[in-house]
DNA sequence: GCGCATGATGTAAACGTTTACATCCCTGCA
DNA sequence: TGCAGGGATGTAAACGTTTACATCATGCGC
């Protein structure tokens, strides 16, 4: 029971017509409360489901919204459907997801299937240029886009403040006393590294360090971080920081550097971006960038029902999510003026055995 | 454009009926080749894209396959949606999600609102007991369940194979010359964390040590693991070796032990369960038994398309997925004949700085 | 006591598909 | 030439809702 059920049936069974027990379940006015409380009765009773299908048919909402994101892993896409979806069902809102799309034929074709399931779009591809966005979907479909190239589109856009979250960490490092900060890149042309990119020079020049810049080619992976690790050392001076656009090439590097025996952070300083779990595991706990990852998709969610509601609202675009710097001990210690996260250790984690050159 | 184009506008602008440009779309056969081609041509020409609203109306499919997941964090929730995800795309199926449930109301509120929005479901809960599922599911829907008490439920059940997996973990630490091997186990009532006990319990027995057995409690936090690892070595005679119910607790554990400057694994080795990524990059690596999440999630969703298919096919539930040991540094060298993963270390890991006791 | 406003309820159209059935036309065979 | 058969196409019903509009009863002011 309880598929099949219809409200033609609610109906017979209350004694009235399919419009009363219509306007019960959808809690209008003009109605007798005895009346209603009646159908709601009887429909429990009978374990009565509205087909939504139906509904969506004349209602033209679907009451869901859909995400099309990149080929994720790991904590990053966790965090964003979390955010997300708390939000959407704080709103009664559905959640239809589309993940791992490799290339920009994929992700064209998960936005086309998405017509007519959903009332809005959040959408985080590298692909999803202007273009492809135009020519996928219909003017009238809602849509939010993370973490791409605002601006240019007609969309709302949602970003990670990349560019404040580098600054300031390249005025941490040079707070805590570098001056030879290298800094390890991320894929040509990536948006978020880029970002980041601009924010280590625009550090590095506020200071009067621009001739100090020296930048390393990275992937976003361990091994490019571990592979400009070892290029790095080989330049002479030597540089005393390092500073990765992502934690997997910071990490990838701190290897690299321990292999070589170097003492982090007393010989070589390392920082990198994400705060990703592991950054507080490895030895030593690496200094960061936090990224509100569930905070963005929580607020691209907001900024998607918004707009659901009214078209164009707020114009303000591209907004920027602030970062955190994360203080652990791969850079030193430092006492300084700048924004340091509380919580950045929420549980105690032990000193690294055998780590000279620590204070306590 | 794109919306508000009916099938009906499409069959005036191709000067044929509904009927026909409804068989062009679906690949009816019984139609003339030139006339299909004309009205596909028409179709894609008007940017026509069908309602699916409607078309589930009528054939009573939605092409979409829900997920009730609990409130997951991390690599777990992301592998899992992964595999569920690939392998519903390549079924063109859509994949609505709802996570986040932290209790049984939750989990039922979200049951009962994805009736008639999916053609199956697939549901992961603590709180999903029959009664529950009876009570919140029409019988008609088929659901496959994972990580649950199967056998009891008349729904098709996967499970990870917790207890083969502990018990080979058992098998490996014995092998390696432990004797004292203390279990810090999982939050009281949870499966996953009883079946690995058992595991354990099963290993001890084989090798005769069954008066061995030393048991700590634990919460599957770090915190919790960090506690019982101090709690432990204030034991006599000292366990030579902990295997933690999984990896966070053995990492907690793992610090606590280093914060009495015990040396692992020559003073004591630690193992822990589910190859999360910190495993890898912790100082030593984690000895861990890794769990093929996203082939769970994909194997589940083969299942229920099975289930949807032909109701009832294959009874033989509840279906375990395999695990495999993952050897890495914690818990001493090891060649013996137990399955090892040749994976292990995708990347090289710098043998850990200052770390006493290893052989090359 | 009469008309009228108001509130409760019923009737039926509409949403955009799919599909059973009817119709038409063409071909092949007697 | 006539007729059966069958392939192509059209007609219309059905899916389960919501909602504009019609209807009906009730109470109120005069």
């Amino acid at each position: 029971m309880g598929l099949g059920v219809t409200v033609k049936d609610v109906a017979k069974a209350a004694g009235v017509s399919v419009a009363s027990v219509s306007r019960a379940l959808n809690g209008h006015k003009n109605m007798a409360e005895d009346t209603r409380a009646r159908i709601l009765g009887v429909a429990a009773g009978m374990r009565y489901m509205p087909n939504d299908a139906a509904r969506s048919l004349i209602t033209r909402r679907t009451h869901t919204i859909g995400t099309i994101l990149p080929d994720l892993h790991g904590e990053f896409f966790s965090e964003l459907i979390r955010g997300i979806d708390l939000a959407a069902r704080a709103r009664g809102l559905h959640l239809l997801v589309s993940s791992s799309h490799g290339d920009a034929d994929e992700a064209a074709a998960a936005l086309r299937s998405m017509q007519g399931r959903v009332d809005g779009l959040l959408i985080m591809s590298p692909h999803a240029d202007a273009g492809l966005l135009h020519a996928n979907l219909p003017d009238s479909l809602p849509a939010v886009l993370m973490n791409a190239s605002g601006g240019q589109s007609r969309y709302p856009t949602l970003s990670i403040d990349n560019h404040g979250g580098a600054l300031a960490m390249t005025r941490h490092l040079i707070a805590c006393g570098h001056r030879r900060i290298a800094f390890i890149a991320g894929p040509a042309g990536n948006l978020d590294g880029d970002e980041r990119l601009r924010g280590y020079h625009a550090g590095l020049a506020e200071a009067g360090l621009t001739h100090e810049a020296m930048v390393f080619a990275g992937e976003f992976t361990e091994e490019s971080g571990h592979a400009a690790g070892h290029e790095l050392i080989r330049r002479t001076p030597r540089p005393d920081a390092v500073f990765a656009a992502n934690d997997m090439m910071a990490i990838g590097c701190l290897f690299a550097l321990r292999e070589r025996n170097l003492v982090i952070p007393t010989d070589i300083a390392i920082a990198g971006f994400d705060d990703i779990p592991i950054a507080r595991y490895v030895t030593p706990p690496l200094t960061t960038v936090r990224v509100r990852i569930a905070e963005l998709g929580r607020s691209a969610l907001t900024r998607l029902v918004a707009e659901m509601e009214a078209p164009g609202s707020s114009s303000e675009s591209p907004q920027l999510l602030p970062c955190e710097i994360v203080v652990r001990t791969s850079c030193g210690q430092y006492f300084g003026p700048y924004n340091r996260s509380k919580s950045s250790n929420r549980f105690p984690i032990a000193a690294p055995i055998n780590m000279p050159g620590r204070e306590t």
